[in-house]
DNA sequence: GAAGATTGAAGCCTCAATCTTT
DNA sequence: AAAGATTGAGGCTTCAATCTTC
């Protein structure tokens, strides 16, 4: 039975403030999500041909796109096998380390995320970035840069970090 | 080919922002997944549990539990196909409208939410309020609910929606 | 006809096991 | 032994169709 303290925890304003933050991303992303298959992509999809297409020389290791994304190694097979078959990437051997897999987005994958692109931001700026004033944008951006930092710490690597060392990047 | 429009669009600000937003929610999501499976219970699980434990009679319609969370109609027979089968919700009929089910929950299900709720509402203040200051954290959720309002407007009602006035929410 | 709910088929993801390479 | 990647099995969710009740 409910107590009085669970009742306290149940009404806990902490739990509110999670359930805002999930209701808030996950409306974003169906909002989003309903545009991309407009364009025959999966939100999953998207995000690995966006990473590569940050990436230098376009392409990224299997086990980069698993830490960089939610999947699993696992996970990270399915999805490119269906974006090859789809001809938006294809798989490249590392010529220095056969274990390795490079995943490379070809010429129709850029030509797909080019279409995307335009209509994405539009969207984010009508559903986030448009809502909210300068400095409200930014202190929430620091807030959840904090908050992004403490609960996935091995993440922290954005575009800008070399995922692949020079010498397998140039080996390739 | 990736013209120079397009290499601004891929590294819009915009964009990043976006992706910030989902990896903070993606990691905080995770990390209480963690626990709640210590207590045989998924995320979707425990959020229909606790809509459940927030309303009054402890109650709601399939189709209230379909609007509030991100299931379709179809998504929430299975979850609380899998809840009744555990025994921490019962479904029952409606005298008034032989359409509607309603689902309850049991004491069993009360007790399964007494149980996790206070590690749960501990991992939130270690990875999400407690990382912010009172006006910081303020400020976000003064946020997310503008772009949860714009993204889900139908949504306004249930657990998302601040139980408890906003002043008491800053003074946590 | 519309609303509430369920079902079968299919797609997506994970877990554990496996294989290859280092 | 460890790292990178894949595979089979199983669970979860959606879509479309269906059933019942209003």
């Amino acid at each position: 039975m409910l107590d009085h303290v669970s009742e306290d925890l149940l009404a806990d304003a902490r739990i509110t403030a999670v359930g805002l933050l999930m209701e808030a991303c996950g409306g974003l992303v169906t909002r989003l999500a309903a545009q991309l298959a407009d364009h025959g992509l999966a939100p999953i999809e998207f995000e690995i041909l966006l990473r590569l297409g940050r990436s230098p020389d376009r392409l990224l290791r299997m086990t980069d796109l698993s830490l960089q994304t939610s999947l699993t190694s696992s996970g990270v097979t399915r999805v490119v096998d269906r974006l090859e078959r789809d001809r938006l990437v294809v798989r490249q051997a590392c010529s220095s380390d056969r274990r390795i897999s490079y995943v490379v987005l070809t010429e129709q994958g850029k030509s797909r995320l080019v279409e995307v692109l335009p209509g994405h931001v539009e969207l984010i700026e009508r559903y986030l970035t448009g809502l909210l004033g300068p400095a409200e944008l930014d202190g929430m951006l620091r807030s959840l840069r904090i908050v992004r930092d403490e609960v996935r710490p091995e993440a922290t690597s954005g575009a800008g970090d070399p995922v692949v060392p020079r010498d397998q990047l140039a080996a390739r």
